[in-house]
RNA sequence: GCGAGGGUAGCCAAGCGGCCAACGGCGGCGGACUCAAGAUCCGCUCGUGUAGACGUUCGUGGGUUCGAUUCCCUCCCCUCGCACCA
């Protein structure tokens, strides 16, 4: 056996020719509901890295098996094609983004089809191409339509390097990096443009929890962005500055609210740092919000409680952020344990207003809170009329009584800015009308606005397109300037999956009517790292089409999978870290198949796993031997008998297909992929004892060629030809098909049989190997194995189904179980000893037959003959150590 | 702190009420094949045991159950996400 590997290079390009002459993966648009499987699309670096082999081999595999179900499938790829590295490279190189950008996707796309993906490449989509982004003007024209697009000056993140501004979510850590180029983060105040996603606030937050195909964690982590609070708004009175709203979820507590606080940019703290020093020394020199300690300054300020009338101080306070709730808040030290420490600091009053729920019948007593605030619910107390009432009731009765309270919902997630001020983007198509028309839409006519030639500036480029700039009013004709901010591109990435449906459509962004038939996605794969943003925004775009274009479905993914990392030594593969596996060396070496299998074969799809050029060179081994199985076969047929080694083979065969096909079902590609490694072996070791049975034989190389086709299509391919006879399970095959269209495996058992049937033949040769070596049988001569009687099988059967507290009783009423006298008397008490746990065996005839195929394996290993044997044909002593699912067993030494 | 997911034999890792001393892989040990090595194949890899047994094990300590690695609670530790969120 060599180790020398197979001319994969010839293989794989002998098929990728193959399949692209015939328009192998081509999805028609007659199809009527196409299984969708998608791969997140890559930004065109220009070059794959592992994470890309591993997600796209996972949905790749996936279609195919899909396809071979049966399944019409839609398994497209595309390009998110605009963003900052582009214009990064091009200032480097002296060229310019587009250029850059298509060589890249030119260099992607070769390396794909050499890793042999399955994509319908007539469907593929560039985002930075005006067929693409006319559409997310044209959207962009639609939510404005429906209010859902706001202009308005914001602070936004700016990060100096990139001279961009940064989504919240682009910013990372307690140091507030650019998630780029982690230079710390300013703050800059601009005028952007916003997408209204909080009016979906509720729903994208409700519909979580019907994303029962996602998993939990990323479910979570949107709820936790979402960030949906239930409370209550009521104004206290700050003398001279009227009336402040602060935001509460525990209204309840109202009573213990022993002073207030704002937030350092809050108006009343502005303005009371024009009249106070240490006020304005504060805000500008002490507050420090990032920082742990509660920072604060007394001003001489009162704020009037509502409900008490009570006079409390005023502070402003670090701790208090202006983004959260209002920016204002009642602080109740008793209560809360932020408070508590504040005012602790401060010296002010903690009054413990609620206590435990007392037991039933027993006053509430009122909790210790000198040292820590009690923050659970309770019932209240020193809260005069409300004393006794539960904080639920109390909050409900407080938000009815203080004139100035009503419920309210606060959400963390914030409305979605999407200006950049970036070239290579999407141009937002709004003009700036300098006579008096405002900011104007670009009418749809009037799309695409392009992109001009690239400038190479420090700034925006696009506010250096001079002529590009200047234009006219759509409203009046008047003199008008052009918007130069583009789009964030998570906003290509929120439906794009949609233009995959009708990639050429020139009237629409999709064609509905399909789009409605085609969508949802059905398993979408990518990394953990768009959980949030890329994951919500297109959530919230399917939600918008659904509600203003006609769109029939509002969740646009209904199977999620976050795909594992590819680890090298236990550590994430990154280029600064210099420990990165280069694809493309793989695939030169061994080939995209082996690259493909190892990766599948690892572990589950979701989790980490460390590469090993190891594991690779074996799996590359594998594959190697199989070729040889397979061309040793269809060079000579073996003309073995169909005898009871055959039989055991078939059943192998059968066991694999039963069980591989569920965890294809499921995406665990690593069981499947082990079950049809561990049938290979089967095979090898059949082929190495005796002369195969060439019908079994060739079944069950059949059976593993289709299975391991998903993941290593080519080689597939190549063994599928070689094995052109029209063979069992596949009669759908005609001449010179292809694997990717050939018909799943089929298996007439179901896998609780094929495990209870592999459990005994399991059982059976391990206690064969424990008498041999406990007894210390040197050289046995001959076993025997005896299947126990039929009464015992009866008597199991009974005993199961049986909930009589006497089970011997009930067993002696069968004639033919109590004829069996003492013996029977024993069974039934092992019966009753383990009644419990009992569980029905295979029959005795199935067991006989399962022992006898199995026999062979028992001969090989101990080189002894082997008789199973029924009971009937042996002594009585012998059976009783026989039961069902555990035959006796008779050694000669 | 809150939330999610975890802690299983030397390592990685399945199981998630009885068939579990616990799948599989790696590593280690022994054997077959070979002049040899590699590859491949066959076993072993918690302890004791001259016929398939017994004893102690699945982070900790409790509990539920005829029976728990599997269910419930306490605590400890790890990973991820969010976080001075009112």
């Amino acid at each position: 056996m060599s180790d020398a590997g197979y001319d994969h290079a010839a293989v794989e390009q002998r098929w990728q020719a193959a399949w692209d002459d015939a328009g192998a993966y081509r999805t028609s648009d007659d199809v009527d509901d196409p299984t969708y499987v998608l791969g997140m699309y890559p930004y065109p670096s220009g070059k794959l890295h592992m994470g890309h082999v591993r997600n796209y081999t996972i949905t790749d595999a996936y279609a195919r098996y899909r396809r071979m179900q049966g399944d019409d499938v839609l398994h497209p790829m595309g390009w998110d094609a605009f963003g900052l590295p582009a214009e990064n490279a091009a200032k480097e190189r002296d060229t310019n983004p587009r250029d850059w950008t298509f060589d890249c996707i030119d260099t992607m796309r070769d390396q794909m089809r050499a890793m042999g993906f399955g994509y319908d490449w007539e469907r593929e989509i560039a985002t930075c191409t005006p067929e693409y982004y006319q559409w997310n003007q044209w959207l962009f024209s639609r939510f404005h339509e429906e209010d859902l697009v706001e202009r308005r000056d914001a602070e936004v993140n700016w990060c100096p390097h990139c001279e961009t501004v940064l989504a919240d979510e682009q910013v990372e850590g307690e140091a507030e990096l650019c998630w780029r180029c982690d230079t710390p983060v300013e703050q800059r105040e601009l005028e952007q443009w916003f997408l209204k996603i909080t009016e979906y606030a509720d729903e994208l937050l409700e519909d979580i929890d019907e994303l029962e195909g996602w998993p939990n964690s990323v479910r979570q982590m949107q709820r936790n962005w979402i960030g949906r609070q239930y409370g209550a708004e009521v104004e206290f009175e700050i003398g001279g500055h009227g009336s402040v709203t602060a935001f509460t979820t525990r209204l309840d507590t109202i009573h213990g609210a022993t002073f207030f606080a704002l937030a350092p940019d809050h108006p009343i703290s502005e303005q009371a740092a024009e009249e106070d020093d240490d006020v304005r020394h504060f805000i500008e020199h002490e507050a420090d919000p990032e920082g742990d300690e509660p920072n604060g300054v007394a001003t001489d300020l009162t704020a009037t409680n509502p409900v008490t009338g009570e006079e409390i101080p005023v502070y402003v306070a670090d701790f208090v952020l202006s983004d959260v709730g209002t920016g204002a808040l009642m602080a109740v030290p008793g209560h809360d344990e932020r408070d508590h420490a504040f005012a602790e600091k401060m010296g002010e009053e903690i009054v413990p207003v609620i206590a435990p729920e007392p037991e039933e019948g027993e006053e509430p007593e009122i909790p210790d809170i000198s040292e820590e605030a009690f923050t659970d619910d309770g019932v209240l107390v020193n809260s005069g009329e409300y004393d006794g009432l539960d904080s639920e009731t109390a909050r409900e009765r407080l938000t009815d009584d203080i004139e100035s309270a009503e419920h309210t919902t606060q959400y963390q997630l914030r409305d979605w800015g999407i200006s950049r001020q970036r070239y290579w983007g999407t141009p937002i198509p709004v003009v700036h009308c300098h006579d008096g028309c405002g900011s104007v839409v670009v009418p749809d006519e009037e799309l695409p606005v392009e992109l001009p030639e690239f400038i190479n500036t420090t700034g925006n480029p696009l506010d250096a397109a001079e002529e590009w700039k200047q234009t006219t009013c759509p409203d009046c004709g008047g003199d008008a300037t052009r918007e130069t901010d583009t789009m964030d591109t998570f906003v290509d990435s929120s439906w794009y999956f949609l233009r995959y449906v009708s990639p050429e459509l020139d009237e629409a962004p999709f064609d509905l009517a399909r789009a409605n038939d085609w969508m949802p996605v059905d398993q979408y794969v990518g990394g953990i790292e768009h959980a949030v943003m890329h994951l919500l925004y297109s959530r919230f775009f399917t939600k918008v089409l659904a509600d203003h274009e006609g769109l029939e479905h509002r969740e646009p993914f209904t199977n999620l999978l976050a795909q594992g990392m590819v680890q090298l030594e236990g550590e994430k593969m990154s280029k600064s870290k210099g420990n990165t596996v280069s694809p493309q060396r793989i695939v030169e070496e061994y080939g995209a198949d082996t690259a493909r299998l190892f990766m599948m074969q690892a572990a589950q799809p979701e989790r980490d796993f460390d590469w090993s050029e190891e594991g690779v060179r074996s799996t590359n081994a594998f594959l190697t031997r199989l070729k040889e199985m397979v061309e040793d076969f269809a060079t000579e047929q073996p003309a073995g008998e169909d005898d009871a080694i055959a039989r055991y083979v078939a059943n192998e065969i059968d066991a694999t297909v039963a069980i591989a096909g569920g965890e294809y079902d499921d995406l665990t590609f690593n069981r499947a992929l082990r079950e049809t490694q561990d049938l290979v072996r089967t095979l090898r070791q059949y082929a190495a004892y005796t002369e195969p049975h060439a019908e079994t034989y060739e079944r069950g190389l059949s059976a593993v060629v289709r299975l391991l086709a998903p993941v290593a299509p080519h080689l597939a391919e190549e063994l599928y030809a070689e094995l052109d006879t029209g063979e069992d399970g596949d009669e759908n095959r005609t001449e010179n098909a292809f694997v990717v269209d050939a018909s799943w495996p089929t298996a007439t058992v179901d896998r609780e049989y094929v495990t209870k049937r592999r459990q005994l033949v399991e059982n059976t040769r391990e206690d064969v190997r424990d008498i041999i070596d406990v007894a210390g049988i040197e050289d046995p001569q001959a076993i025997d194995v005896v299947v126990a009687p039929d009464w015992k099988y009866d008597a199991l059967e009974i005993a199961i189904e049986s909930d009589a507290p006497n089970l011997i009783g009930e067993l002696m009423q069968e004639s033919h179980i109590r004829e069996q006298g003492d013996a029977a008397a024993d069974y039934g008490q092992d019966l009753q000893a383990e009644r419990e746990a009992l569980s029905m065996t295979l029959g005795p005839d199935e067991e006989h037959e399962a022992l006898e195929s199995a026999a062979w394996l028992l001969e090989r290993e101990f080189e002894a003959p082997v008789s199973v044997v029924h009971a009937d044909e042996v002594d009585e002593s012998v059976l009783k150590n026989a039961a069902p699912g555990r035959p006796a067993i008779e050694i000669d030494d």
